[in-house]
DNA sequence: GCAAAAGTGTTTATGTTACACCCATGT
DNA sequence: ACATGGGTGTAACATAAACACTTTTGC
């Protein structure tokens, strides 16, 4: 009935990887200086203790917005890591998130040398402290993976995006380059892109805007519908 | 550098969802009878404590054998459930595990009355303990979308199998007839089922006996080919 | 001889891939 | 006028789905 040290127990961390996507080639990661020992001054996921009156998901979503300001983004569970070994204070158990950000409402992109937290593109990341190089790689392979039948993509993009910008992210995310016709016919098959009356201006030809219904794919999911690009 | 508790820190258990395959029609999950409070006499999934100095999966497959008697079991990390009221006598975070046995060499198998391990079928759960049921739904869920696309299935039957045994394994999980003839040819076409010369005999016509060859089937994922039934 | 599971091919429908040109805008 | 990304259709190919009868054994 008490939470006080019947036998010694694991410290209980979170750590997140947050993905985002600026419209560019590559894939982005968001990493903080570790400001303090061990690996003082090296490049880290955000995260720290969970509080004994949170849950898990809470706590990720509180270290967040401490360490980088961000609020209100997608997080999913990834993995816990729990090698005896992973941290040298001791025996330090870390339930990993990942998290999917917007480009827009984004505090930390701009100040990219802000010394706390900066945007590494996925392949061009420095060594990191800690396993946390084993937790990147096994977020990056969930998130190839899920993108494939899960509508994640979109949590990455504006509200309002062009088929160019989501193809974009796709061939971002896969590392290989898709069909764009191809990629256009299917993804507006499934009838959860709304077009817009509005386009992107730009350099070039103006794009129209579609936007992700998520009321429309819940729908066609409940119908036993299956994503899949 | 220590592991007393500088500030409160949760408890951490493991515990373990077995999947088992008797050859009948459901899939079945492997439930222990609590010996003490809380939930005294109810039936919950195996699992315990995870010790200072052993790792997460060590310590499941630890409690697996302390427990039920299994080992050398498929394991693969599930999920962690932390919800703050999860348990009663205070903050328990449990890293749960979903693990697949071959009918052979399996202990519980047939003691079903032995008042401590005992199988049941998925559609047919008594209560359980804790969010034990939770966790049990999260399982049957992975397990259903993992058989589709990784050859986990054969951890659930014995080292030799007919192609009725095999199939009549996936309707169990999947919960759909699936036909015949499309399922041989494909599962066939694979080419990672090693065809025996030996038969099953039974009450009808005996069946041809076959293995899975995991060393032809990492072969062919390395060529990139991707399984999905 | 009958009940029960094993075994076997073909046709049809559906989905996937490959591929090339014109359009609208800013500079 | 030119560079850049936006936008469009069709034919070949591959994969998936539907479907019924014969075989072999134990009883």
């Amino acid at each position: 009935m008490s939470n006080t040290c019947e036998f010694p127990r694991p410290a209980l961390t979170v750590d997140c990887v947050v993905f985002g996507y600026d419209g560019g080639a590559g894939l982005q990661v968001l990493l903080i200086r570790r400001g303090i020992a061990p690996f003082k001054g090296a490049w880290a996921l955000p995260g720290g203790f969970v509080l004994m009156d949170e849950g898990l998901e809470d706590a990720a979503r509180r270290e967040l917005g401490e360490e980088t300001g961000l609020k209100d983004v997608f997080l999913e569970q990834l993995f816990t890591f729990g090698a005896v070994d992973r941290d040298p204070r001791g025996r330090v158990v870390s339930v990993a998130y990942f998290a999917l950000v917007r480009p827009d409402r984004n505090p930390a992109r701009g100040d990219t040398d802000a010394d706390e937290a900066r945007w590494f593109e996925v392949d061009g990341m420095p060594e990191v402290a800690f396993d946390h190089g084993e937790i990147l790689g096994a977020a990056l392979e969930r998130l190839r993976g899920k993108v494939r039948y899960q509508p994640v993509g979109f949590e990455l993009l504006p509200k309002r995006f062009t088929l160019g910008k989501l193809q974009g992210l796709y061939e971002a995310i896969l590392g290989r380059e898709v069909d764009k016709r191809n990629f256009r016919r299917k993804v507006l098959a499934f009838d959860f892109l709304v077009a817009l009356e509005e386009f992107e201006m730009g350099a070039h030809r103006p794009g129209r805007l579609y936007r992700f219904d998520r009321r429309r794919y819940e729908a066609l999911v409940k119908r036993g519908f299956l994503f899949e690009l």
